[in-house]
DNA sequence: GGCAAATGACTACGTCTGTAGTACTACACA
DNA sequence: TGTGTAGTACTACAGACGTAGTCATTTGCC
């Protein structure tokens, strides 16, 4: 499972407004992505293009328009992007990423506190379910 | 600063064969990279010298061959390369990475166990220094 | 009924990365 | 001194991504 799913920079910002309102015409994605930069409405029809050819976005047709949504989970991107980037850069081991981060002073004791409270969450929450 | 360092898959086992030695020449990297994948010398080469001119590496001249050593700190390239993915990803947050990696089961307990004992050396250590 | 605006389709180009073949050069050895 | 060989330089191509122009089609309006 967890196919290789892969976006480059603008295309992830085109999923952040998908995910953001569901589903969006052209239009809406580029007036959403025009007020932070410079971008022509046709790169961004291009972009959904292949991006459909890759399995990220989907289309229905409304009126004589697109209405793109998204098919890929922030969380599943999220996921195997950061998988990729572990794999070329710590050898697939995740505690070694973490491990940077601490030692860069990327995180600090308070996050680490907050992250505690998070794993005892989702052990109590394991619990609950089976297995 | 901290300029935009950047390497793509190959780049990367380039230099981690180059962090390894410290110098080398292409057959040598060439010998330990075809040791895992089928890749031509002369693709190595290529690398090298694209590399040369991205700043990523330099070379001297050792009799006839080229002896390449790379101009890039590991830390500093995982530091940079780990940015432009939280950038992307996770709008430059570095705790919602963490967030990311402990809610997905990536990071269990013992492990951030580690971590902390890791923060606490780091403040021991900044003690001791000015500032 | 024809024109203009909206919108998707197609085409194209530049950069980056991976990949590798071919050309060139220089040294060693016969 | 001619030639084989090792090693670098040059060239090329493909895929992914960003970027955008132009073409074609549809449709609403006068």
């Amino acid at each position: 499972m967890t196919r290789s799913t892969r976006a480059g920079r603008l295309e992830t910002q085109v999923l952040d407004e998908l995910w953001r309102l569901g589903e969006a015409s052209v239009v809406q994605i580029h007036e959403a992505l025009a007020e932070r930069r410079r971008i022509a409405p046709t790169t961004v029809a291009t972009i959904l293009r292949r991006m459909e050819d890759k399995g990220l976005v989907s289309h229905r047709s409304d009126a004589r328009r697109f209405l793109y949504r998204p098919t890929v989970d922030r969380r599943e991107l999220r996921r195997s992007m950061i998988g990729e980037l572990v794999d070329q850069l710590f050898g697939g081991s995740h505690a070694e990423l973490m491990t940077h981060l601490v030692a860069e002073g990327e995180i600090d004791h308070r996050q680490l506190e907050r992250l505690r409270k998070l794993v005892a969450e989702q052990k109590s929450k394991r619990r609950g379910l089976g297995s």
